[in-house]
RNA sequence: CGGGGAGUAGCGCAGGCCGGUAGCGCAUCUGGUUUGGGACCAGGGGGUCGCAGGUUCGAAUCCUGUCUCCCCGACCA
């Protein structure tokens, strides 16, 4: 075995790296805190940004593209916002560069100074309201539905693949409309996307919920979230919709003339996933052999191997002439599927290096099979393998793909629900927290100082307050004092 | 920024305490045999030992400084 992979026992953390780095998703870069997304990854990502573009334009939206750079003074017009990302953006201060009269190279030209300087954007809030402000002036101009697929950076103290890099690439929507209630039917709407798209196609259960004050976007007035479990069982949050009032548009003085001939500022939304979500594919399903993808975002959903044998030319070329009718067949379905003829590795380590990639179906095609008329079928997410007859195998294998993709949710959704523990006291709180991990679900007094004194204590955040949560009394399982609902607990990335 | 670990061939590592001019596995190249779970035989190529100083006749090895990366924590999607 030439890559063997740490398992999830031994090392989690490590376990993931591996994964990443040798299942071909991405590299390390030069740049500290920043990867290569490699081809394999970024086929990923292909797929889960196309079926998300589909889903938007299917709700309305529209795509633009905004400035990379952001004036220093516009970030600072929102006041929780600024508080929020100021210590984490990167500042372009200069423009020139020049040869070092020293010899040392180039080095940045002090008279090319800035007059003022420009944020490499954490996010677009602020030049998209800058901008919304010159496109809105009656309510006729309204609602704006504009999305945008672009990298941002933020600079983390300490990054994961994926999960937490420097610069990352993601879709930020943002929108504007005349009353508060239709920004708010929208920021759960694309909610509601989000939710859908996890786990229809990413196979992946979530938990809708509202975030608590502490967990809020900086300039929101509420944030909406989908709440995913990992298999250590830390919550990782896949996607946010924020409903931000009329924060921005004061800030950005974006006001419209009603039908009553009334000034009133603009109601926003803003709402994101971004390449976090492998991240999180990758921890929601893989196993100690490799990833597992689900079949609808999977690059390479059927992978066929052919069994030569080097004495039986006419033989081989039999094989190498059935897999093309297969992939015919396949492709006629809309199948991604490779034929891997590539005489100089053996079938028993490609094998193992398309396990370790994810490909969700194997078919391996041998002398023997086609003597028989079948073909062998081996399925990632259960590791089993059958015989399967060659007549009808193209809606066999379609037939297939939707099955793992239904297994895949249901095993991850059974994963999630058995880590979900209510708990009524502070020892079954912190016990659980620390023997069985997962989601704990427990009543909180609702305020701010007991959140964050249980993050303190346990380093567990309310993760969310789930939507259409079952009303309860109870009583806070850390002071005690009176509560009306129970708020999902949970460590997370 | 704190705590831990690591930088020696493309990858994974040994050597270091006891200084003498670098080795193993995998990968790679050539030829051959092979192909139903990471093949085998034979031959070959590849490294200013992270970087900079110092000690020494001589440094991967000792000393000083410095850089980078990974893991854990504080910050966060």
């Amino acid at each position: 075995m030439s890559s063997v992979l740490t398992s999830r026992d031994t090392d989690y953390s490590q376990w993931y790296n591996d994964l990443v780095l040798k299942g071909g998703l991405a590299d390390y870069s030069a740049v500290r805190g920043c990867m290569v997304i490699k081809p394999y990854g970024y086929g990923l990502w292909e797929n889960m940004r196309d079926q998300l573009d589909r889903m938007f334009k299917e709700t309305g939206h529209q795509n633009a593209y905004f400035p990379l750079f952001i004036p220093k003074s516009f970030l600072s017009k929102e006041a929780a916002h600024v508080e929020g990302f100021a210590k984490e953006c990167a500042v372009v201060t200069h423009y020139r560069l020049k040869n070092d009269p020293n010899g040392g190279g180039v080095i940045v030209d002090p008279e090319a100074k800035l007059e003022e300087e420009l944020i490499v954007r954490p996010t677009s809030e602020t030049i998209i309201w800058s901008t919304y402000k010159n496109w809105v002036q009656s309510y006729r101009d309204l609602p704006i539905l504009v999305n945008q697929w672009a990298n941002v950076v933020r600079w983390e103290m300490r990054t994961r693949l994926f999960l937490r890099t420097a610069e990352f690439l993601w879709q930020e929507g943002h929108t504007a409309h005349a009353t508060r209630q239709e920004a708010i039917e929208e920021t759960e709407k694309m909610l509601e996307v989000y939710a859908t798209f996890a786990e229809e196609y990413m196979a992946m259960p979530v938990i809708k919920g509202v975030k608590t004050a502490n967990e809020r976007f900086a300039g929101a007035e509420d944030t909406y979230c989908i709440e995913a479990m990992m298999q250590d069982g830390k919550a990782l949050q896949a996607g946010t919709s924020h409903f931000l009032g009329q924060n921005f548009a004061k800030a950005f003085d974006v006001t419209f003339t009603d039908r009553e001939n009334k000034i009133d500022h603009v109601w926003a939304t803003s709402w994101g996933v971004s390449t976090r979500l492998i991240g999180a594919l990758v921890m929601a399903h893989s196993d100690d052999q490799g990833l597992v993808m689900p079949p609808k975002l999977a690059p390479l959903q059927v992978v066929i191997v052919p069994i030569y044998n080097k004495k039986d030319a006419e033989a081989s070329q039999r094989i190498d002439d059935t897999a093309a009718a297969v992939i015919k067949e396949l492709k006629a379905k809309g199948i991604r599927v490779k034929y891997d003829n590539d005489d100089t590795t053996r079938p028993g380590w490609k094998f193992a290096e398309y396990e370790l990639r994810g490909v969700p179906v194997r078919i391996a095609i041998g002398a023997r099979d086609l003597e028989n008329n079948v073909v062998e079928v081996a399925r990632r997410d259960e590791k089993t393998k059958e015989t399967v007859s060659l007549d009808g195998l193209s809606g066999t294998i379609e037939t297939l793909l939707a099955d793992i993709q239904s297994n895949m949710f249901h095993k991850a959704q059974k994963f999630r629900d058995e880590h979900i523990t209510r708990v009524d006291s502070w020892e079954e709180f912190v016990k659980v927290l620390d023997e069985k991990g997962g989601f704990v679900s427990a009543h909180w007094d609702g305020t701010p100082a007991t959140e964050d004194k249980i993050k303190e204590m346990t380093k567990a955040t309310i993760r969310c307050i789930p939507l259409n949560n079952e009303q309860e009394e109870g009583k806070c399982v850390l002071t005690g004092n009176a509560s009306k609902e129970r708020v999902l607990f949970a460590r997370a990335y």
